[in-house]
DNA sequence: GCAAGCGATGTCAGCGGCTGTCATCGCGCT
DNA sequence: AGCGCGATGACAGCCGCTGACATCGCTTGC
């Protein structure tokens, strides 16, 4: 097996995300990871960029959905609504709420973990404030309601791992930003 | 030298500094600081965390002051105006624009260390909510109003940085928030 | 059918970040 | 002078990550 099995890195991530919970992120090793999945440590390093990169392997994606809900936008929104109207899409591509609370638990329990997904979220501002200039926003309003989008999405977002209850993650978007136009009026 | 002269944290910052400066953060070594330093690889990790931690020494005076403000702030201030007093006084911790650019510049040219630069940002935000939480600001709006803030910090610093006029910190601060409100409102 | 070509994987060697452990040094205290 | 203690050095070792080259197995052109 290894060789001619399919899906190699599909394996990987599988047997990545498997042993992170099992054992922990720190205390599991590359090679380990790539054992599980048939497959040599080299080759784990073919498939993605570093031993973190495995649990975000998704986010293009996100991203990708938020730009382009952006992008196509009601000409007439102003940015704060088409960024809205951009994180209610959200829901369609984060469905699986006890999967990401899984890896949500892994991430929080090691700092370069951590990083990892501030940077990933870093990115998706700067995509969406790019996609707000192309909107023809200036720049100081781009890049502030980008990053106001995604501080209102990790709110949001934590809120929605952490409830018991069994409200919407759209919902928890909705809530947070209208409580941001509030905190920010006068 | 080295065993006996004083200020061996000092030294070994400077240096470290000055290498990544010099040829960069990536082509230095860790061997190669503590030589300049008159001192050892392993001494350097005693002083700093990691390779990344030296360049973020001073984060914590940041932080400390950012809450004290917070705190400080007339008992009678909205969240946002707590904040934004806050944010003011940080000109008087950040004066050395050059030595900032110099730094950033480095920062800027490894995605390892803009990930330490966000999480020392996510741990101000994270500060400044529990210093609002404690003014009796409700979790939510702490959350935010923090987040937004740090937002609106980042983009001035960027600004104060790039920018090759004479515009003070504290006024590109005080346009942001402007800004941000403008942007939030409706 | 078969050989060439090609993409994916394996193997090996090596660097650098980081840590544990123990020895050593220099200083202050008594 | 001797003792104790904090800071540094010396050494060994793990692990993340990379470059270089060999090997495998499938596809393609003939």
């Amino acid at each position: 097996m290894g060789r001619w099995e399919p899906n190699a890195r599909g394996r990987l991530a599988q047997a990545a995300f498997e042993l992170y919970g099992e054992r922990g992120y720190e205390q599991t090793t590359v090679a380990e990871i790539a054992k599980r999945a048939g497959l040599t440590e080299r080759t784990f390093f073919r498939h993605f960029a570093d031993k973190r990169e495995v649990l975000f392997a998704g986010s293009e994606i996100l991203q990708e959905s938020l730009v382009r809900a952006v992008v196509d936008a009601h000409e007439s929104a102003a940015p704060i609504d088409a960024v809205t109207a951009a994180l209610e899409t959200v829901g369609s591509v984060l469905m699986d709420r006890e999967f990401s609370r899984r890896r949500q638990k892994v991430i929080d329990s090691t700092a370069e973990l951590r990083e990892r997904e501030l940077i990933k979220l870093a990115a998706l501002a700067s995509a969406v404030a790019d996609a707000l200039r192309r909107r023809g926003v200036p720049d100081l309003a781009a890049s502030l309601t980008a990053e106001a989008g995604v501080a209102v999405f990790k709110v949001a977002f934590e809120r929605w791992i952490a409830g018991t209850d069994e409200k919407d993650l759209s919902e928890l978007i909705r809530e947070a930003i209208d409580e941001l136009k509030a905190v920010t009026a006068g």
